[in-house]
DNA sequence: TGAAGTTTAA
């Protein structure tokens, strides 16, 4: 039996868009695949619609053998490149060569080396010693951006860049790929680094520090955060309120309230606290639903003669929106507006929501016109909201207009409006439309990330749209959005329940070799259902598998 | 990501 996903392929054959999706078969093997090609040349393009999907619609009833596909992670060339797509929907076919291309060309070449699974970025460094491409800024940046769930891979480039004629690392490439190792709980290399940083010079600045101490505080390892922060005039740093604040909201956003305010408690008598501390005091404890304490902060910064400001009581604002407490609401709304500290466009913004969240649509657009009436100016993110409502209302008509208000009035889209606007349409079964909205993002100058896709793939799969799923696969990989563990979950639980089985193992397969730990439910369903279908080579894989991560599990813990 | 808001949950 072949293995999953290990065939090779031949580089550059096909330039297209889609057939890059079909690099890793071969046609002479797949007459359903030739025939593919040769459609996909004669299809007449619609600008209305992306015309891969109308081929993929055409296919959804289709199966196919997905032991001849590769996860687009794996392919050597996947010509989807991210800042060229108009030119690649007119002339469909070919993509011109740019000269960007050679750089992107060598970060392919460089990702396809680092894409095996080393052991230690000592190897990494060995498998690149026969490269020398020519090294720069941008190409470092990339290549840690696509590596950033995998240290091993990452520091081990970082090290040979670092090690190449006439390049030296940026300040900016080291803070990257100090949070990369924080990302992944690699403490003791992380602080080898910073000591590196601290030799070298003037590399380490308030943004390394940042970076250090908020890793510390997400891997719940709040002492040493504390730690980090006490020990930072060795690198030469001041202790002041601005690091001081950055370790109190560290502390706050990772769940532990408490310990910000013991810290902050413990601190203050040596750094003046300023009313930026205790907003963020107040917000922490907003977000934990600790109302009392939050007030008690307020009362305690003014006793400090901080004046409590618009971002104070919008903080406690949303805390009671989070409990549709909106009589509550409209209480601190008339005390903001007693003490001359009126609302502004993030107050409104978060009522308005909640009111949309809480099926009150009505009372959502009376907020909208308040908004409006006390001199707001709405913005970006109200109207993103206004999408979200009338969406959620079920007129996704009104909500697509929102966007082209948005476009006359000169309030530019970012990311989250158009996500809002995909998941929308996908939400009411609209593919058609959400897959518009990513080619108008790719138009834009917004980046995609994670909740661009997931929509589109839980749609996907239920679709069983196996090659618009693939395509979207290989479309964040040039976009350089890993897939996280949820997105993993998503892509085999619902590859499982259309039947696609084989395409599920490959995912999970590349879940549990990336590092990512499979919930115990996810892993017994695959097992279960390979065991009905008597898949027995794929489930003892699967088992061991499964073992991998046991071990791996063991190891974080 | 990071002083407050907009995307995600049966």
């Amino acid at each position: 039996m072949r293995l999953w996903g290990l065939h090779k392929i031949a580089r550059h054959h096909h330039q297209s868009l889609l057939a890059s999706l079909f690099v890793n078969s071969r046609p002479q093997k797949i007459p359903a695949l030739c025939n593919f090609h040769r459609n996909f040349c004669n299809v007449s393009y619609s600008p209305e619609l992306p015309y891969w999907f109308r081929f993929a619609e055409g296919e959804q009833s289709r199966d196919f053998d997905s032991e001849d596909f590769l996860l687009p992670t794996q392919l050597e060339s996947f010509d989807v490149r991210p800042p060229d797509n108009r030119r690649v929907r007119e002339h469909m076919t070919f993509v011109q060569i740019e000269p960007s291309k050679f750089i992107d060309d060598a970060i392919d070449q460089i990702s396809d080396v680092l894409k095996v699974r080393f052991s230690s970025p000592e190897e990494v460094v060995l498998s690149l010693s026969n490269y020398s491409p020519k090294v720069s800024k941008y190409f470092v940046d990339r290549i840690l951006k696509r590596f950033s769930d995998d240290w091993i891979s990452a520091l081990g480039f970082f090290w040979w860049a670092g090690a190449q004629m006439g390049y030296n690392h940026s300040p900016d490439s080291y803070d990257m790929m100090v949070d990369i190792l924080g990302k992944s709980r690699q403490f003791d290399t992380m602080w080898c680094l910073v000591e590196e940083m601290n030799q070298l010079g003037g590399l380490i600045s308030l943004s390394t520090m940042t970076k250090v101490i908020r890793r510390l505080a997400k891997a719940a390892r709040w002492k040493d955060a504390i730690r980090a922060f006490s020990d930072m005039e060795q690198f030469g740093m001041k202790k002041d309120t601005v690091v001081m604040n950055i370790l109190l909201d560290s502390l706050c956003k990772e769940r532990s309230v408490m310990r910000a305010r013991d810290a902050f408690l413990d601190l203050r008598r040596e750094i003046p606290p300023n009313s930026t501390s205790f907003n963020m005091l107040i917000h922490g404890w907003c977000k934990a639903r600790k109302l009392k304490e939050a007030w008690q902060t307020l009362e305690e910064m003014k006793e400090f003669s901080f004046k409590p400001c618009v971002i104070t009581y919008t903080s406690l604002i949303e805390a009671y929106c989070m409990d549709r407490d909106f009589r509550k609401v409209e209480d601190v709304l008339n005390e903001m507006r007693a003490q001359g500290c009126p609302p502004n466009v993030i107050t409104y913004t978060i009522v308005m929501h909640s009111f949309g969240k809480a099926n009150d649509t009505r009372a959502a657009f009376s907020v909208l016109e308040q908004m409006k009436s006390d001199g707001c100016l709405p913005d970006t993110s109200v109207y993103n909201s206004l999408i979200y409502i009338l969406a959620r209302a079920g007129q996704l008509r009104e909500a697509f207009g929102v966007y082209d208000d948005m476009n006359e009035k000169g309030i530019s889209p970012n990311v989250t409006t158009f996500n809002t606007l995909i998941a929308a349409a996908c939400c009411h079964s609209q593919a058609e439309n959400a897959l518009k909205f990513l080619v108008k993002m790719d138009e834009s100058s917004c980046t995609p990330d994670l909740k661009t896709y997931s929509p589109l793939l839980k749609l996907s799969c239920w679709r069983k749209w196996t090659r618009v799923l693939l395509y979207l696969v290989g479309h964040m990989f040039r976009r350089d959005v890993g897939l996280d563990l949820g997105t993993y979950t998503l892509l085999v639980h619902g590859l499982c329940r259309v039947g696609k089985l084989k395409l599920a193992c490959i995912f999970y397969e590349e879940m549990v070799l990336k590092g990512f730990i499979p919930k115990s439910q996810l892993s017994v369903m695959l097992l279960e259902i390979l065991d009905r279908k008597n898949m027995d080579a794929a489930k003892s894989r699967v088992q061991k598998l499964i073992l991998k991560a046991q071990n791996m599990r063991q190891q974080t813990h």
